[in-house]
RNA sequence: GUGAGCGUAGCUCAGCUGGUGGUAGCACCGGGUUGUGGCCUCGGAGGUCGUGGGUUCAAGUCCCAUCGCUCACCCCA
């Protein structure tokens, strides 16, 4: 049996990687715009780190981390997610002090050891951001705003979806009524809600039955029962929202699967990839600083984007999407001469900034036309034996046909700058 | 962790109630053009039918096991 990849892990293959590319540029020019900066973080970290970060008792943290021994004993994670690593390293550094208000972003693998499917894998990949410093409900939107932006230029057409979570002084109050709720109906739900409403009410909320949604309507919301600052702030993010035009859908049943959310929470969506509805999601998270050993009253905003769901969505909506990378000359010679004589043309062609593809087989003539073709370049130049005893070479422009003679002229300069001259300007 | 579906050429797939693996499409290589690509045409190469057992005169086809993939549940980007 041949090896193959692990389970829930993929190759990006040329044809994908086009697509992988555009998404990240798109992505990172206008994290730039927003005056966003890159930092790079380890994928391992301390297992504690995800622990108390995430939450002992959420799924992630309790089955689905790639969690190990080191060499010296220590238990080390593979990242899960971003955002704990990221805050670790702004807690670890003091990058408060150099700027108070910290606008980050990050790129790259995640693992989370599920069963795969469907826009779903073991190692995927994310875009996050995270706004450290600022606590005002503008940033909210503006992030929220700056998602939305990079979904609009990529072609891609999503549902947004917004819901507050509360704080630790007004989300207890709520969970307990919720709970009261459930225990009165206990028997006319299903029973992964009787399980769910002892271990995590919330995600009762957004259970799939019909069943359960006929009894959730009459649920209490968690926006009746947000504390006068958490209102006013909820109340401001979706005015500064509509000040955006961004169109937006309330959401009180919108739940996080970790713990550290608060206040603002929000989901792109799409009903296009089966059952993973989200390419993007995030939220506020303003304790998590001080938990993980940081700052106090350090507030905090992030969210995430999956590449491998934006990668289907734009093969979905988008068509064609990228333009092939193409060559701009393809060179053809026939015979050791003239392989000879070409071979340091190439490369001296290529230190000039031009995309030159040659055979290195001595393929037949026609055979290398159709690499040329396929190289899908706009020139091929052709050197024989013809050619090189009048010292010169034949240059085809492979879209129109029409052929011309250049001059070999000893030295690759004075044959260079010719080709450079003739082919760059039609170039990008 | 649970459930369902599917494994035949590099890819997409035919293969009826068991009877010799398909002139199949795409891709690849070569000829038709003594040295000119795309289109056309002719030819070529490419397979442990996922693997291991079983039933049978005979298994790609039926049965069992196993591995893999996919989708869904759970949960999530």
């Amino acid at each position: 049996m041949t090896i193959q990849a692990l389970k829930g892990f993929k190759d990006i293959l040329p044809d994908e990687v086009r697509a992988w590319q555009h998404i990240e540029a798109t992505a990172r020019e206008i994290f730039h715009r927003f005056g966003f900066t890159e930092i790079r973080v380890p994928i391992l970290e301390k297992t504690e780190l995800f622990a108390r970060s995430i939450g002992e008792a959420t799924d992630i943290v309790e089955k689905e981390m790639y969690s190990f021994a080191d060499r010296n004993g220590d238990s080390i994670t593979m990242r899960p997610e971003g955002t704990a690593s990221v805050l670790r390293a702004f807690i670890e550094h003091g990058l408060q002090a150099k700027l108070p208000v910290q606008r980050l972003y990050t790129i790259g693998p995640m693992f989370r050891h599920e069963r795969p499917q469907k826009g779903r894998l073991r190692q995927f990949h994310q875009m996050s951001v995270e706004v450290l410093g600022l606590d005002h409900p503008r940033l909210d939107a503006e992030l929220i705003a700056m998602g939305w932006l990079i979904l609009d230029e990529l072609g891609l057409s999503v549902s947004l979806q917004i819901n507050s979570l509360g704080c630790p002084a007004c989300r207890p109050a709520y969970k307990e009524a919720l709970v009261n709720f459930l225990a009165a109906r206990k028997e006319l739900i299903c029973e992964d809600c009787q399980r769910r409403s002892l271990t995590n009410p919330l995600r009762v909320l957004d259970c799939k039955s019909s069943h359960c949604q006929e009894q959730y309507v009459a649920a209490p919301s968690i926006l009746d029962h947000l504390c006068p600052g958490c209102s006013e702030h909820f109340r401001q993010t979706k005015e500064s929202l509509d000040l955006l035009a961004i169109p937006y859908a309330v959401n009180p049943f919108m739940v996080r699967g970790l713990d550290y959310y608060t206040r603002t929470t929000f989901e792109l969506v799409t009903d296009a990839l089966g059952a993973q509805s989200a390419v993007g999601a995030g939220g506020r998270y303003d304790g998590l600083v001080e938990k993980l050993g940081g700052a106090k009253n350090m507030p905090g905003i992030g969210f995430a984007m999956g590449m491998e769901r934006l990668a289907l969505l734009m093969t979905q909506q988008n068509e064609g999407g990228c333009p092939d990378s193409a060559s701009d000359l393809f060179v053809a010679a026939l015979g050791e001469e003239a392989a000879v004589a070409v071979f340091p043309l190439v490369h001296f062609l290529r230190r000039k900034g031009l995309r030159v593809a040659m055979d290195l087989e001595g393929k037949s003539l026609k055979s290398q036309m159709k690499q040329a073709d396929r190289a899908k370049a706009r020139y091929a130049l052709i050197l024989g034996e013809e050619e090189l005893a009048r010292g010169e070479a034949v240059l085809r422009d492979m879209t129109s046909k029409e052929q011309q003679a250049v001059p070999l002229a000893g030295a690759p300069e004075g044959l260079c700058a010719m080709l450079v001259e003739a082919i760059a300007p039609k170039g990008k």
